[in-house]
DNA sequence: CTGAAAGCGCTAACAG
DNA sequence: CTGTTAGCGCTTTCAG
């Protein structure tokens, strides 16, 4: 067993106290520039590296971020997660993963999560999360929402706008001569599925337009699937569907295509939300919403980093929507 | 700010020492039935919660396991990480995301993740990683290849057995009619690959056969979609087709169809590996070889419990295969 | 600018 | 069975 190096260790071969290499691999309080060079040489030869969770212990606060993540199914949080990992490391915190099991209330994690003294909170996941953010608050740890958000609680929320993508959606689908719509969501009252179906819906109206169909479920390809039978069981004209998430729409270009028969365009025109990996797979070339990721991360991170609470609460972020060939 | 409950206050409340809280809290040494109740009571009415880290500081030992990722775009790894971290929180353990950089050598995370002092590591992703595994053993961590596993190294592995899988795939193939075959794989030296390969050529061998071209690149769609292109090139005649996983299968059998038209799997079968999600969407219903992912994780937990170095250093679990659409 | 000293919340001997 | 006593490795006053 290798014994750990400590500072008290360091502090012994570069002949100052424990407190001055404290201070200088800490980076805090005045040391002399001599002084830091021989602390920084005796740590570097004896391989010195700080214990985080002794510093914790004492500070208060650990450079973790906590993640918690729902739905693992849904390929757009893969893609955030690595994203969101990876950005975090770069800025040299750790990521603590919590998954919120099908139905489990978030607020249940969030003690568990406060024992190990986070420098936030990232809350991915469309499950249930009603006074999360209050106690995080309380607390005083930032509490952000990813991709959603709650409208009561406390807390921050950086997603992509919704209600936006919708519009433009509905927008595209009436330019491309789409006049029998129908819209097939996700989670009934997360936010991104109310903003979506809000900002479709919204978004038909100058054109003296309203979705003849709607439906709302899971965030899932199956889910996609079997609305869409049930939709062409009751009206078999409809010729254009926004879908609550890219998930859904490949459920739904799939059960066009291979139960029902019909083109997806020429028949019916399909829209999705997010542009995960499999919507540009060939099978599907699917029309879509991207979201602006990148971005949604680099404004998520700052809310860390600022020391009090500056920021607004709510942040969308347009997304851009990518034509494919599931519209004409 | 609401402050920390310490075991101190409980013990106050509970007119004992703070030893014995610790005991009863921590479930270590001996208490009276009389004393434990009234602790645990104080505990409670308190809302205490015990400090990990504190903890951590005084045993060495914390309560975390480490998840070493790579690639997150490949459907497989979401659903094995999701599975892995649910089946740790549910034994009270808390998981550490790494992400590991396209082309990062895992060995250069190793140490950051010690520090934390973590009662284990996996590693899921296939990149390099020479001197982790002897590294973490002499710390005293366990460390296991998930999915993946390194030849040389210390270390226990747990994963699919590749070599049965390509085995089966090959006879599978064969009894189908299919008699001009080729193996399309993922990155090259990696065990998977390796295996799966090595595995389909030993099983096409009884039938005095041998795939008429092979190709490695990378666990990727569009690297499954590119290859099959290059393939049917120089051998248009190829009438099935082996591939690395599931992720390059679904781009094998796309280029088919939507470049090359050919039909699957009429003209030309396909075999994918893992199962994920996608392979049985209807654009793909994908005949793969399944992972046995509940019984590798049940296999890896229980390395972490082991006291000793109990079990064999290589488990490999036999997948199963799933015959859906793409073959005949 | 630097060192001494006091703990952060907890576990682990060691006495009683 | 229970309390007392040392610290784990670190940050942070407080003197000097």
């Amino acid at each position: 067993m290798n014994k750990r190096v400590t500072q008290r260790d360091v502090a012994a071969l570069a002949n100052v106290s424990q407190a001055a290499v404290s201070r200088v691999v800490g980076n805090h309080g005045y040391v002399s520039e001599e002084v830091r060079k021989r602390i920084t040489d005796a740590a570097a030869s004896l391989g010195y590296r700080l214990d985080p969770m002794a510093r914790t212990l004492i500070t208060g606060r650990s450079n973790i971020i906590a993640v918690v993540v729902g739905n693992v199914v849904n390929p757009f949080f893969p893609v955030a997660l690595a994203a969101v990992t990876q950005a975090l490391q770069a800025q040299g915190r750790e990521v603590l993963l919590f998954n919120a099991a099908p139905g489990q209330d978030i607020d249940d994690l969030i003690p568990d999560v406060l024992r190990y003294k986070v420098a936030g909170i990232i809350v991915m996941t469309v499950a249930l999360c009603s006074q999360a953010a209050e106690i995080c608050a309380k607390a005083g740890v930032p509490f952000v929402f990813f991709h959603r958000y709650a409208l009561q609680g406390d807390g921050y929320a950086v997603a992509c706008d919704g209600a936006a993508g919708g519009r433009e959606a509905a927008e595209h689908l009436w330019s491309t001569g789409c006049r029998k719509l129908a819209y097939i969501g996700g989670n009934r009252d997360s936010s991104p599925n109310r903003d979506r179906a809000d900002g479709f819906i919204a978004g038909l109206k100058p054109f003296d337009l309203a979705p003849v169909y709607r439906a709302d479920g899971t965030f899932t390809y199956d889910w996609g699937f079997e609305a869409t039978m049930d939709l062409f069981d009751r009206h078999p004209d409809i010729d254009g569907i926004f879908c609550g998430d890219d998930a859904i729409a490949c459920g739904v270009v799939d059960a066009l295509r291979h139960e029902l028969g019909r083109q997806v365009p020429e028949d019916v025109s399909v829209i999705g939300f997010d542009d995960v990996p499999q919507a540009s797979w060939a099978a599907y070339r699917l029309t879509t919403v991207r979201q602006p990721l990148d971005e949604m991360i680099r404004q998520t991170l700052a809310l860390f980093d600022q020391p009090g609470d500056a920021g607004q609460r709510l942040n969308l972020l347009p997304g851009e929507l990518i034509t494919r060939a599931t519209t004409r």
